[in-house]
DNA sequence: TATTGTTATACTCTATAACTATA
DNA sequence: TATAGTTATAGAGTATAACAATA
């Protein structure tokens, strides 16, 4: 009786095992978990408070303790802008770059070495499967493609 | 340049996604995601604390803390054994049980939910993939398909 | 002595409500 | 008035260290 029940429990198990490698990545370069993402999310160009609220899904003063923590520890900055001055762009500083390279390397490799005993046409098909839930459901690039230019639910061009 | 490390950013935002989905349901039904985390995988059956401390990838306060919140709030038990009067048994109250097959219907509704627009085969492939990943990887059934008969780590038959 | 849990403590994460400054 | 962020507050989650009871 292999009805399609089992592919829920597929992916909140999927999910379990990325979660726990993930976190255990961020415990090797002293990050929690909600660190990393955030860092991981502003890896390759800055972005603003309430444009990372929607990608990660928070809240504005979860957001705000989450960077005053990080910046406390001198891996991001605030940046202010000159077009609203209320406005605040969060950036990594070089040692967050540094930091974020490596723990979003370390997390690819041991990602990769997960799906390592499959056959490459596996991987394929899986990769697009996945890719393909992920763009119909709109999920944020959290865990950054530098080629995806970013997709932010917040656009409004000024006003 | 169709690289394969598309598949780690596939998976860490497929991860997110199922995290997203699962705490939506979490909140309409007044659990935090370690709560019905907990419950569900004692669903179907009790277990000891330090068989969940491994199940769940926690340390025993930690542990000790999340069952007491749902134990305040009437949805498990704690028991004892007769074998061993240190142990403890944690199962869910017939309330319990009620909310967290609520919880697990919901969940797994929602998950097929997304997958609904791929084609059967590519469902059935996914699926076949993630099981292949999850038993190579020995992920712990912390969303309970009744038919696995739980494999706990910490067998060791009373010696 | 080793194991099962719990207590004490500390920090991170995150939400809601209320506030400040700017638009 | 609406929006961008922050501050205040509270509770959940989780780790480490120290402790209690039982094996």
């Amino acid at each position: 009786m292999a009805d399609n029940r089992g592919i829920s429990a597929a992916l909140v198990r999927l999910s379990f095992l990325v979660q726990r490698l993930y976190a255990q990545v961020c415990g090797r370069h002293d990050l929690s978990p909600a660190q990393a993402q955030l860092m991981c999310v502003i890896k390759d160009q800055p972005r603003g408070m309430t444009e990372l609220t929607h990608m990660l899904g928070l809240e504005r003063p979860g957001l705000t303790g989450l960077v005053d923590r990080i910046e406390r520890r001198g891996l991001l900055r605030r940046e202010t802008t000159r077009h609203d001055r209320r406005a605040v762009m969060v950036a990594l500083t070089p040692r967050g770059k540094e930091i974020t390279e490596a723990f979003f390397a370390e997390v690819t490799d041991n990602l990769q070495r997960v799906v390592a005993h499959l056959p490459a046409d596996d991987q394929r098909q899986f990769e697009d499967t996945a890719f393909s839930i992920i763009l119909t459901e709109h999920v944020p690039a959290i865990f950054g493609d530098p080629e995806a230019p970013a997709a932010d639910p917040t656009r409004q061009e000024s006003q």
